[in-house]
DNA sequence: CACCGTGCCGTAAGCGTTTTCTACATGGAG
DNA sequence: CTCCATGTAGAAAACGCTTACGGCACGGTG
């Protein structure tokens, strides 16, 4: 039926694990021979067989990456990074690794699944991106199974997320909670003494750092926080206008709105227009992440600009046995401060 | 070393047959006796090896989603559309499929490439997006080893991507031609006279298609374009900014840009805010796709809404075989005219 | 009571590679 | 001229699963 390793070995005159050896280039073989394989392997448009091949090798050209919402740029951006450092040649069988990226749609059910089902295909190494879900009985069963993939010797790195102790993964996490402070103390710093805060998911990782920097900042500044100054959403447009609408009914007198990320400050921005209000001179509103868009939102976003490129280049790398895991495997990935127009001192 | 299905049947005191059964629901099995498997898979945490499964069933859990740039939420959004029809039980193993998005960053050979390292991984069947590149001889390449894959048994679906004849691909394509011609019958409805027009990358088949509907409403007005009046570039902001530089260059009175699509609209409307052109008033700006953010554009950007989700989704359940393929395997999907801010009648 | 269909389950033959071990030349050193 | 290191290639044993085939109980039918 399909053409196998024999079929070419029987055309090329040669043995079966001669063929294999000069597809694998791990092993020496005579040049002519080599030739005379090769030409077989084309004309009869020979494929290998993939999982026969990760079967007797017992390992596998695949290599994960796991992203909370591959609709969001957040994680394009880092997957498109992590995706370029791991795929190219380099796979066995003189081929290329097959870099996937699975969507786990912030699901912690589906990002077990897949982490299964990687390690089912006996993946050569993944790469877990984005913050992780605070339940303490997920994040055990998380930790359990990439303890097992480490042993089994799948290299896991986490990029942009929490380290996971004691699991062999090595993690580079960004700085969310340094972020989310200097925003605040920029806005404090411009006059801002009400500020709202649109939150992410309440059970993220990522939407508790930036939470907690935002109120050390607020503390250092002696600026006791309101009740209702703070409202959890999606890390969306939508669930930021949605928050802002919340945010103008429960205090008007809001001169700031910081946002969970860039998208839901552009959701802000909406519906703080609706409401009449002009940016920055009534409200002054901060993003996070500084993604591609934020720069032509009008006026411009304030945000915090994480390298996810470079970080999901770095992690790519380690991934790949490239370069050195960072001394403890754990590094802090800080983000830089971007003022733009979207934030301005307040009236009065 | 790991735990492989003999040592669950060894516990479980029955045959790997019968394991092998359980696991994969495909064989009457006495509940006691699956329960007893079950219980042994649980305590061993056995997890199934799934190159040796591929191996002997001949095929693999594992679909493929081609995309040409995943940090592009316009794929972003299909590939999230798709992936989570593939997604979930189903698959082989009592378990679900591994869906997997590939990023072939718009290079022929990249997505070649993939192509064949999801035949070599015997996929279940893939799903490519977007625009195919039009050089003849590339063509040809995917064709081929299209109609190989189809042949052994891969279902192939092509969403938002012309068809591929002859391959046995079925195809769900966006109907770019009558987007774009929509968008100009629009702004010369409002009455433009001089349009400049911001075109993707020469080779791709959605550029072409979206400029021949261009250019056929400006012939079916009878307007006569100009040379200098289409600029090509890339499908980004950066690449939409410099192309309006360039294109206010050539001819300062233009008033309309129409730009490939909404990323590059929003460049496009940068430059011409840096140029001190105000949107609409003096300058009318149209996009393609209708993105999330181009709502959030200020004016909001009057573009083609194309239903990426919807298409995607169907091409997710028909490439799972859950839904009938359209009459002769191939269905025109057509985008909606979004008319909003960005596009108004022209001064004098 | 004999017989056969039915429901479960075990046996064993693959599936297409990789890789260890062995074997055969060949050529240079002693 | 002998011997051994070296370079190259073949034979065959895994790798861990699926599945066709056969067999054994069991119970219902003739």
């Amino acid at each position: 039926m399909t053409v196998t390793l024999a079929d070419v070995a029987a055309r090329a005159q040669v043995s079966p694990a001669t063929v294999s050896r000069v597809l694998n280039g791990n092993y020496p073989v005579a040049a002519s021979t080599r030739e005379r394989v090769l030409r077989a392997v084309d004309e009869l448009d020979y494929v290998l067989n993939g999982p026969a091949s990760a079967l007797a090798a017992a390992t596998s050209d695949l290599v994960g990456i796991l992203v909370n919402d591959i609709a969001d740029p957040f994680f394009g951006i880092m997957a498109s990074a992590i995706q370029s450092e791991i795929g190219g040649p380099g796979g066995r069988a003189g081929g290329e690794r097959l870099a996937v990226v699975c969507n786990t749609g912030g699901s912690p059910d589906r990002e077990l699944t897949y982490l299964t089902l990687l390690q089912r295909q006996r993946a050569a190494a993944v790469v877990l991106t984005g913050g992780a879900v605070e339940d303490p009985q997920h994040q055990a069963a998380v930790a359990q199974k990439l303890r097992k993939m480490t042993q089994a010797g799948t290299r896991i790195v986490l990029c942009g997320r929490p380290p996971a102790d004691d699991t062999g993964a090595v993690a580079l996490t960004f700085d969310n909670r340094g972020g989310g402070r200097a925003l605040t103390e920029h806005l404090i710093g411009l006059g801002h003494r009400r500020l709202g805060y649109i939150a992410g998911p309440e059970e993220r990782t990522t939407t508790r750092h930036r939470l907690e920097g935002h109120r050390e900042a607020l503390a250092a500044a002696g600026i006791e926080e309101e009740p209702g100054w703070t409202v959890h959403g999606r890390y969306d447009r939508r669930s930021g206008y949605e928050a802002t609408l919340e945010l103008l009914r429960r205090d008007p007198s809001l001169t700031a709105v910081v946002a969970a990320n860039d998208s839901v400050a552009l959701g802000a921005c909406a519906a703080l227009r609706e409401a009449g209000r002009r940016i920055p001179e009534d409200v002054s509103v901060a993003g996070f992440d500084d993604l591609p868009f934020s720069i032509d939102a009008v006026p411009a976003l304030t945000t915090v600009r994480l390298p996810l490129a470079e970080a999901g280049a770095r992690a790519g790398r380690i991934a790949m046995g490239r370069e050195e895991p960072p001394p403890g495997g754990l590094a802090t990935v800080r983000g830089e401060l971007m003022v733009r127009g979207s934030t301005g001192v307040p009236r009065g």
